[in-house]
DNA sequence: GTTCAATTTTTGGTCAACCAATTTGTAGGA
DNA sequence: TCCTACAAATTGGTTGACCAAAAATTGAAC
């Protein structure tokens, strides 16, 4: 019963003063370029502590809509943008993440990466998703679990694809599917080794620089992952 | 002359003791579910305030690394992950985000964001997104500036592409997007009219429920968008 | 020998004071 | 009148101390 009371107080200062700031900016006090008040001015006025308002200016920082200069003050650098809606404490909930969309999302990732890798990959980069790949199967063949080395070998595929943003998404996400597939036990039985059988299809089509056909079977890989730790959910369910 | 000695130190000591936590890690000295140790050891240890530990956890815990449980201690979260060499600083360093990057990921997810739409939109959506429309279009023809409403209807799409994953990386990547062009000035002449019509076709296909057109219109639109831009980047070299 | 409760210790969270760099204001000289 | 040099005020950066909550410890009761 008192629990409700709390739900109401859950809203931590930062978030509070996230959405205080955002109210400035979308209502037009604050203009891109213009100086924010002093951080001790913020905090007496939304009455917390300054350290509140640090964390609170360091996150907008991190999403580029503010800029602080040492010594000199703190301006908005992002436009508009603060002004949408609720949009953008959304950003900060993303461990709610449904599995399905992760996977729907990674799928989509993978594939463009494993696209464009056939199209630029140099020799360096052979040596790193062979060796990658090498380190995955002795694990597989000693029968230990090998989530981490699977996972390197895609994102060294993502790495030869050269495109940094697309790589930093994939890193974000990654710590997600790493979440999801270690709770649901994916390393039992022979299932790692078709794993293994489709990473060589992958990275003969880079080598080969045939994009489309390791997009295809960079696809079907990860059909297979998600397919199979449906069937352990369901397991898990009877 | 003097700043290459500058250059040096300029590691900054939160990058410092990122790079600790994750040698620890890597080493296995730390695996996942194990707790770090307390702030102030490890504040000590290294030579530095806590307050810069505690920077840098907060950074690490943004992405999913660490996960600190107040009042308890800070737990390594991400598996495998961090001992990827020296991956975990590149996520640090999406500002600097090449633009072709960007607009090629942009692309991949907003085509997606679409196609996904024109299957799951509701009716719900389908009255958003024409707000949107609307907003936009009554700024444009005012002669105003729309970048804001520009992205916003991009923004519902997401929305109605129910992908939370996607919705979020997308905002992720917004505030650079955004920065990229207003930097180019793309407000000026008669630009924002055939966005508009662009729009107007995408919605379309969402709404009649046309997943492949609705993704190929927006791969079009987004096509001309980076066209434009370039011959703009251009413009401004001569 | 085991269990449970009180107490001590350790933890992250918060705050107020201090520091160095920057900016701003002002007085003096050309 | 304008410019320069210097000082005062303001800024973000940093530190150490204090707080409440969670863990770990202890010891008494059974």
């Amino acid at each position: 019963m008192l629990k409700n009371f709390q739900e109401i107080a859950v809203e931590t200062p930062v978030d509070k003063i996230i959405g205080q700031i955002r109210g400035l900016i979308s209502s037009g006090q604050l203009n891109p370029g213009d100086r924010l008040p002093s951080e001790r001015k913020l905090a007496e006025k939304l009455g917390v502590g300054r350290t509140h308002v640090r964390d609170a200016i360091a996150k907008l920082e991190f999403y580029g809509i503010l800029k602080t200069l040492p010594q000199s003050g703190t301006i908005v650098e992002g436009i508009g943008i603060t002004a949408l809606e609720g949009l953008i404490t959304d950003v900060l909930k993303l461990e709610k993440s449904e599995f399905v969309d992760l996977v729907e999302t990674r799928a989509l990732l993978e594939t463009q990466a494993a696209r464009t890798a056939a199209k630029r990959r140099t020799m360096e980069d052979i040596i790193n998703m062979k060796n990658a790949l090498d380190a995955y199967e002795a694990k597989v063949r000693n029968g230990l679990p090998a989530v981490a080395e699977d996972l390197l070998f895609h994102l060294t595929i993502a790495e030869a694809g050269r495109n940094t943003v697309l790589k930093s998404l994939m890193l974000i996400i990654t710590p997600d599917i790493v979440k999801n597939f270690t709770k649901l036990d994916v390393c039992k039985d022979g299932r790692f080794y078709r794993s293994l059988e489709e990473h060589k299809v992958i990275l003969k089509y880079i080598v080969n620089q045939k994009p489309e056909l390791a997009a295809k079977a960079m696809e079907d890989h990860l059909q297979d992952v998600t397919d199979y730790s449906k069937t352990l959910k369901m397991e898990d369910n009877h």
